[in-house]
DNA sequence: GCCAACGTTGGC
DNA sequence: GCCAACGTTGGC
């Protein structure tokens, strides 16, 4: 079982709208990043865990948690000229953009911010923090997914 | 809104 | 395959 870390801009799509959705849980669509592709379509899998981060507001910081609760599909968003994913060079014979499902698990009551965790020597090697990351589906180290767990336990 | 950092594209 | 130009991300 692997941790993940996965942005969401809040005013497009945030931890509420996931609690909300049915079955609480969405299609993880529109990843357009090749390296985050990768994750989803080789290395992510059921049950893995993920630290929804809320970015490109007003206090970026990881809010809760979810599960990965599907195995990696083809983003069909890609073959459809009205989405705003559409991808012209995306076609059912050769795929170029996968999705998951990821099923809400927790919102924590104080989030963990942007600043917090760049502050945290034990995080200096998160993928978030290292200078210039803008990976939207990134690796989270078991010691890094538990330190983080334990500065929410102790707000 | 600015702009640094990064990813992608395409000419050569 | 290089790399300049361009587009995007996302913190501030």
């Amino acid at each position: 079982m692997n941790y993940w870390l996965m942005k969401s801009e809040p005013d497009d799509f945030s931890i509420d709208n996931l609690q909300m959705s049915e079955q609480q849980t969405v299609a993880w669509q529109g990843i357009r990043n090749y390296q985050a592709r990768n994750y989803i379509r080789d290395q992510i899998a059921l049950g893995d865990v993920v630290l929804f981060y809320h970015s490109s507001c007003k206090v970026p910081a990881i809010v809760g948690l979810a599960k990965i609760s599907s195995d990696a599909q083809i983003d069909i968003s890609a073959f459809d000229n009205r989405s705003p994913y559409y991808d012209v060079k995306s076609n059912t014979n050769t795929p170029r953009w996968w999705q998951v499902d990821i099923q809400f698990m927790a919102k924590f009551s104080k989030p963990v911010s942007l600043k917090q965790l760049k502050a945290d020597l034990a995080l200096q090697d998160m993928v978030l923090v290292a200078k210039g990351a803008r990976l939207s589906v990134q690796p989270v180290t078991p010691l890094q997914y538990q330190h983080i767990m334990q500065l929410t336990i102790l707000k």
